[in-house]
DNA sequence: ACGTTTTACTGAGGTTACCTCAACATGAGG
DNA sequence: CCTCATGTTGAGGTAACCTCAGTAAAACGT
């Protein structure tokens, strides 16, 4: 017998990593719900603020979804007033997206939340620990 | 200066603790595809496998969606043959949900392909980092 | 014992975040 | 310049949730 010596062991790794992410997903989006914007805004504010303007196809590429997906999230960032759409001067048929300063502010606030959550979460680890945990984490997503 | 000592080990921390569940919930999406149930049923599966047979209320409980929504997983697993719904003999309105003999089967072969995931993915670590993530997972679990 | 209230499920219809496909304008290559 | 490719969007579809109202059955109060 033995001859998969690991399952338990992995099996409560495996269980265990998904009950961290719940919790930190769930505490992520109750500290988010003062801005009410949807996940799916938040992500597409993330990476407008990590890459500044770019081609609404650029956007859906960054995303993963279809580009008619993020003309959507767009719609509805714009009228939000935390996006601006402009024509694209080097190509009359793209669209060029970007934050407006409300938009950039929320993406700070949005990013500083999440940060902030994170910071609570691990705070109860030792700073050796929590090196140790990036450490491990690091080497699991190379 | 430095009154927030940790603010960019963290974010790398959360930054790569992500990284770590995206990777790993991409792997588990891929090798479920051959079961062809959706992330909704497959977590129902779960819930009837783990707990047994149950009311439709008590597994949307469990699932933590409304009773209606309970009553439309439950439809689609019943037309794929995955489980039975039965009249509560100790209460006629109520309908118990449990899993079909192929549910069973499906449910297992489900968490078989999550488990092998989840070593493979984790496989890169040796032993004694195996146990040191499970540690500090379940500090931040609890 | 019987009317009232509560509980369990489901039909009808709505929302969100995606999707595909086709139209339209523009750009690029032979 | 004519054809083909590209970037965005309108139209319409789907999955997985939701609320609200209806029906049947159980539980309760007197």
């Amino acid at each position: 017998m033995d001859r998969e010596p690991h399952a338990a062991e992995e099996e409560s790794l495996l269980e265990a990593f998904w009950a961290v992410a719940r919790r930190l997903r769930h505490r992520t989006r109750v500290a988010l719900e003062p801005w009410n914007v949807t996940p799916s805004q938040s992500r597409a504010i993330g990476v407008l603020s990590r890459h500044g303007e770019m081609r609404l196809s650029a956007l859906a590429e960054h995303l993963r979804i279809a580009p008619r997906s993020a003309t959507e999230v767009v719609d509805d960032l714009q009228q939000q007033g935390l996006a601006l759409r402009s024509p694209d001067p080097a190509d009359r048929r793209a669209t060029l997206v970007a934050l407006s300063e409300q938009g950039v502010a929320t993406a700070s606030a949005i990013h500083a939340a999440r940060t902030a959550e994170g910071e609570r979460l691990f705070a109860v680890l030792e700073p050796a620990d929590r090196a140790e945990l990036t450490r491990l984490l690091r080497v699991l997503r190379d």
